[in-house]
RNA sequence: GCGGAUGUAGUUUAGUGGUAGAACUUCAGCCUUCCAAGCUGACCAUGUGGGUUCGAUUCCCAUCAUCCGCUCCA
């Protein structure tokens, strides 16, 4: 399957559209239609239950986007975030400055701790060439900012830059001891987040894979150094099951080790899924040490050390992150379920094979002939929605209304024909079985209710 | 951000310096008691902004977007 064809099959069905798209779109955005945006709840509302709400250990939160700025000096965001960027005027390559240097000298020379001007003389002084074209004709270097800034205006003419969170982590960490003393929280536990994040990144964006805005799906384990590497085997275990029980196939997911880790990083592991455009990250979980309790401890002066009330001994624990993006998630499903179905005739259709607890309309409320039964279907549809997202359809034949469900995941269909007039009874129709069977219309719901279970 | 290619209904596409055509989809009506049937009818398009021209969807420029490759991926 190619990319395009499930950015078609998205817009056609509602489940997402190209962003700003009425004014020529807006690149590396997209909005989840009225389909798209039951999946992606289903998804987050999967991940809640079974990372949050099953796990004792575990406390949500859902902190501010925009944050006091000093978060992001201790978070290591507005250096690191900020890469030094230069362009060969002759073949207009890009690159990295301090990369170049590093690269040259062989690692001998650090460019960490350079400024630009030091590193511009370093490029210079020692002739360095266009790995390219090996032209020598550098544009200054420029910093490339990968988080958006605002502002937010105090008085007039006074202006405070302020960031949109490039990652919603440290909502978490400002909030360990907020949280560790409300719910009388003992090491080791989790504070687990779902929000939006913002990238200002200058990439192709592969569908829903890379966008500018995305929705983060994470919690972060405060526990004893001793624990922490049993904590990441245990989320990697548990983060894998997690994909797999939502229907990824094993086959298209892999563990993958980083071997180069990030400022914060003491190791690092994905686990990636076969996307059609290749091995992709799906999520992540990182082992970040002690190191952000501790910039936080140093940049806002308070003691965010926990008192283990077992032992006595104060300490800041180490944090194991296991972060996956809903956006992505939902992509990986989508290519997954994505099926075009070869019919007798030699014809296609697409298909949508979605596990029901994910569907977006979990039923289908359809009347066999519109004029005879759309009153008695609407009936029926006002019951079942009060459960469950229902959707209602009364237009062309039974059989064309069958199909669009499929295509878009839906379980279940009940029908409404003469029997339900006189009787009561709606057959019910099992997208994965294709079994028909009648069912009284107060026993719909609970039928419908243990199959949907997750 | 660089290089290349491409932009015509929701989708796939035809065509033209002078009224933009089709198929599928969608919607309505008729028919129909269960898997895209049939009949009748209806809606919908030249990405955006400039320029050349009597007239531009067509030619030119810019811009936006998409795809492929590079780069980037905290």
């Amino acid at each position: 399957m190619k990319m395009e064809e499930l950015v078609n099959y998205c817009k056609q069905y509602g489940f997402v559209f190209p962003g700003s798209e009425i004014y020529g779109g807006f690149a590396n955005t997209w909005d989840f239609g009225p389909v798209g945006v039951e999946l992606k709840n289903n998804v987050k509302k999967c991940w809640w239950k079974r990372f949050v709400q099953e796990d004792s250990k575990t406390y949500g939160v859902d902190a501010a986007i925009l944050m006091n700025p000093k978060i992001w000096a201790a978070s290591g965001h507005i250096d690191s975030f900020s890469d030094p960027k230069m362009d060969c005027k002759k073949c207009k390559q890009r690159f990295r400055a301090d990369n170049l240097i590093e690269e040259y000298s062989k690692g001998v020379v650090s460019a960490e701790g350079m400024t630009n001007e030091e590193m511009m003389k370093y490029i210079n002084d020692n002739h360095i060439v266009c790995p390219n074209c090996h032209g020598f004709n550098w544009s200054d270097i420029r910093q490339f900012k990968l988080m958006f800034e605002t502002s937010r205006g105090t008085v007039e003419g006074e202006k405070d830059t302020v960031y949109l969170r490039p990652e919603t982590c440290q909502g978490e960490y400002v909030n360990f001891l907020n949280v560790q003393r409300s719910m009388r929280a003992k090491v080791p536990f989790a504070i687990a987040q779902i929000g939006k994040s913002f990238r200002n990144e200058i990439t192709p964006g592969n569908f829903l894979f890379r966008t500018i805005e995305f929705e983060q799906m994470e919690l972060q384990k405060f526990c004893k150094d001793a624990q922490a590497m049993d904590v990441f085997n245990d989320y990697k275990k548990r983060a894998l099951q997690f994909v797999e029980d939502l229907g990824l196939s094993s086959d298209k997911l892999r563990f993958h080790d980083h071997d180069k880790l990030a400022h914060y990083a003491k190791c690092a592991c994905d686990i990636q899924y076969q996307f059609p455009i290749g091995w992709e990250e799906l999520n992540g979980i990182h082992h970040r040490g002690t190191w952000d309790l501790s910039r936080h401890s140093e940049y806002s002066g308070e003691k965010l050390e926990y008192l283990d009330p077992d032992t006595n001994e104060k300490y800041l624990p180490t944090i194991i992150e296991y972060s996956i993006g809903a956006d992505r998630l939902t992509l990986a499903l989508l290519c997954e379920g994505y099926q075009k179905e070869k019919l007798a005739d030699g014809s296609e259709r697409e298909v949508m094979h979605l596990l029901p607890a994910l569907a977006p309309y979990k039923v289908a409320v359809l009347p066999l002939i519109k004029k005879n039964h759309s009153a008695k279907a609407m009936e029926v549809f006002n019951l079942l929605s009060k459960n469950f997202s229902t959707t209602y359809d009364e237009t062309a034949n039974i059989g064309k209304r069958y199909r669009r469900e499929d295509a878009i995941g839906t379980p279940f269909c009940v029908t409404i024909d003469d029997n339900t007039l006189t009787s009561n009874m709606v057959t019910i129709r099992d997208r994965d079985t294709m079994e028909q069977i009648s069912l009284r219309i107060e026993d719909v719901v609970p039928y419908i209710e243990e199959k949907i279970k997750f």
